[in-house]
DNA sequence: ATGTCGGGCACAGCCCGA
């Protein structure tokens, strides 16, 4: 099986990406984050023509999450179980398919709306934690995937591109991405490439892709069955050199 | 602060978020 995850940044303007990206790996699931668009605007047919099953969590202008499925699901989450927002923004989608829970997930970035911004995120956190909990406990083999928006390790960051106060590696923030490894997952990248400097996200801004200058924010965190299979980790870098790329790249687990 | 994107608003550049 393979399953690939790639923040977008705007399906509308990378649509065709998404195609070639697609016609080129067939992955058997590709969750998307930062769609940024309301379900109604979502390509779906492009995508039902290529033999995808198509469901999306949209709103209008920001996050939006969608997956793309060759296989039969069922819709589980559109919204974290024990997430209580007043107003619940799109940045969840939970599917049953062939036997595996998948959990495609765009955390709050928690760098704006001040303190509330960050405590924001940590409350995303906390309920993703939860769902890990109850999934683990009820043996459900099980795949959290997406932008994550934290550097679990200084390792996890070039040198000079983020302060310590930021909310991608402030310790409130990493203790939580501990905490679900903590539960019994997995971190994907680091089982297969323990000690490699990689990245995953280069900022538009500051020549960040030509300097290297980039952050590890999107992760795929197995449960232990799943970890057991787990054959590779691909970063596609070849898709942050490309014509209006998005500044993230897809990364792909194979197991 | 720097700097570059995308979307919204509303129709021209700003503002927000990343």
């Amino acid at each position: 099986m393979k399953l690939a995850s790639w923040n977008i940044n705007s399906i509308r303007q990378r649509h065709t990406h998404v195609q070639q990206w697609l016609t080129k790996e067939q992955p058997d699931w590709l969750f998307l984050q930062e769609i940024k668009c309301q379900n109604e605007q979502f390509p779906t047919e492009i995508f039902e023509e290529m033999g995808y099953q198509v469901i999306v969590n949209g709103q209008k202008a920001y996050n939006g999450v969608a997956i793309l499925s060759r296989h039969p699901f069922q819709l589980n989450h559109t919204v974290l179980p024990d997430l209580n927002e007043e107003e619940p923004q799109a940045r969840y989608l939970e599917i049953e398919s062939q036997g595996v829970t998948l959990c495609n997930l765009y955390l709050p970035n928690g760098n704006s709306g001040g303190e509330e911004g960050f405590q924001r995120k940590l409350h995303f956190i906390d309920a993703l934690i939860n769902r890990a909990e109850h999934l683990l406990q009820h043996k459900q083999d099980c795949i959290f995937a997406g932008d994550f928006n934290i550097c679990p390790t200084n390792q996890d960051y070039a040198p000079q591109t983020l302060s310590a106060e930021d909310a991608l590696v402030k310790p409130e923030s990493r203790n939580g991405f501990y905490q679900l490894l903590w539960l019994g997952l997995t971190d994907a990248l680091r089982a297969i490439y323990p000690t490699e400097t990689l990245y995953t996200f280069w900022d538009y801004t500051r020549g960040a892709w030509q300097r290297n200058a980039g952050l590890r924010i999107d992760h795929a965190l197995l449960s232990p069955k799943i970890a057991e299979q787990l054959k590779s980790f691909t970063i596609d870098k070849a898709e942050r050199d490309k014509e209006q790329p998005s500044d993230h790249v897809p990364i792909i687990i194979e197991f």
